[in-house]
DNA sequence: TGGTAGTTTATAATGATTCTAAAAAAGTGT
DNA sequence: ACACTTTTTTAGAATCATTATAAACTACCA
């Protein structure tokens, strides 16, 4: 398994259900949006075996803490992860309420000006929203 | 009472509680970055009539929905609203947790390249993360 | 193989938000 | 001012996402 040493690396144990998950979320072309409740459908559906809810939700901290998600700031009753983790923003489709990967590089330079005392910036997200 | 035309131009009755909420929201220098919590407590503080809690979810649901307030996209556990209704942007502090506004002159010129099919940009909104 | 630290799990607890339905207040016409 | 309708307020219940708990289980290492 390829995710084994992944996980290993990174201090946690390569669990059967983290492998899974594991599988779920990055074995994929394109970039995934997902909440947790999204994501235990699809672990539902892709295996055959049920994943307590409790561990999707710590699987998913545990992830993100590591670096291999990021949460997505938005307004939603649900939590949205995202599991490209590169510096990137994303569109917000109002009325269908999905996500768009919006990459760095169709976003202009983003200078922010105003500098706040003692503070580095971590980083900058932009959140377009999009109307018909 | 000058929030009562206010209220009434919106198709909003101006009753005793909507022009409490009125006052402690609107009667400001700067702007004011809030969660219902916050704002809840603020209101026991300046006046000494209690607004139940539904009360204030209402009002701030209506006041939002007027355009008098706006959500601030953020991962929080609580919703946070902004009553600066222009278009602007948001340091987060995360170790303080708090919002401080960034306005869009402070902010250069957003350039979105990307174009998706038959959708218009309604907004553009920077959260710019604040660490030590 | 045994021990221990890390994981999973079902379930309970929490906390923000929304719903409900009855009482109160505001608006309207007389 | 009065009767009537509509909107608003309210306390409390309901909901829903998320977190905590603590017991059973599993990976790892000596």
């Amino acid at each position: 398994m390829k995710y084994i040493e992944k996980l290993r690396n990174s201090g946690l144990r390569p669990t059967k259900q983290r492998l899974q998950i594991c599988e779920v979320l990055f074995d994929r072309d394109k970039t995934f949006h997902f909440t947790i409740n999204e994501l235990e459908r699809k672990i539902k559906k892709q295996t055959d075996s049920k994943i307590s809810l409790a561990t999707v939700y710590n699987t998913v901290h545990a992830f993100e803490k590591k670096g291999y998600l990021k949460q997505i700031p938005i307004n939603s009753s649900e939590t949205y992860f995202d599991t490209n983790v590169t510096d990137h923003h994303h569109f917000y489709d109002l009325k269908e309420e999905k996500l768009i990967d919006l990459e760095n590089s169709d976003v202009g330079p983003i200078n922010i000006l105003k500098k706040i005392n003692g503070k580095k910036i971590k980083s900058v997200e932009v959140l377009v929203k999009l109307e018909d």
